[in-house]
DNA sequence: CTAACCTCTGTAGTCGTGTACGGAGTCAAG
DNA sequence: CTTGACTCCGTACACGACTACAGAGGTTAG
């Protein structure tokens, strides 16, 4: 396959490869002589860890430090990633949930103050 | 004041005011014929304005938005601006919540499998 | 064989939110 | 009046994850 179908196959777009390769999460695969590059269905399945990775809140730098743990020695370091990842992420629910409240209350008040003459949301946010 | 003492103030760098300047979202006193501007305690109020408002989520766009909305009229604006942003704060719960989810299994596998061939995140991820 | 489409390479731009820096001018304390 | 801290202005850089584009060359369907 070339970049192009395998960008489909995966549903990403072909710069996103290039992008990747000079990231150093995909390797380039050596280019014929005056030819172009071949790839196999194994950079499609990397490509998909990788989006899997991103949609679980890794970022590229932590997705590379994943893609070098794939033999079985590493499952402690791999464990470790992860459950680091999801102390951000119950961190990050946390905050939002404090937001969501917050905007509730900014909501709610505007609608029974209504016709008073300040908006209290813009009165909270000025304090 | 100088804008080395609202910044400090607010709480706040001085370069980021002087990029809020530029973003519009403060203006920028007159100069006196060399001279040096100065701030009124309005700066101040404004300053802790956008930073609460960032702190709900709004980004710098949409607190311009807000801080036109200074009238009594617009008070149903604002509310809309707000409503619309809990909803993408609930939004974005919800995916954070299924990242957790998710991550949770991952690190609860890895405790379980202990010693068997693969780790069980990675082969997870590589499905 | 040729047109149309693909790949390769290198470089540069996008978004949002700031930070940093250099050189010149200004202010305040001693 | 000097010294040191501050301000002004313009520009450039940081981050993360792409996206765009130009110009040259490779590949494939008809």
């Amino acid at each position: 396959m070339t970049i192009g179908r395998i960008a489909s196959a995966a549903g990403v777009n072909v710069e996103t490869i290039r992008f990747y390769q000079r990231s150093g999460l995909l390797v380039e695969p050596a280019r014929p002589p005056g030819g172009v590059r071949r790839y196999g269905s194994e950079f499609v399945a990397r490509l998909r860890f990788i989006k899997r990775a991103q949609q679980l809140g890794f970022s590229l730098d932590e997705v590379q430090r994943l893609l070098v743990l794939e033999d079985p020695q590493s499952c402690g370091k791999a464990r470790s990633l992860a459950a680091e990842k999801l102390a951000l992420v119950e961190a990050r629910i946390a905050d939002l949930e404090r937001m969501r409240s917050v905007l509730e209350e900014l909501v709610a008040r505007c609608d029974v103050r209504r016709g008073k003459v300040a908006c209290p949301i813009i009165a909270t946010l000025s304090e």
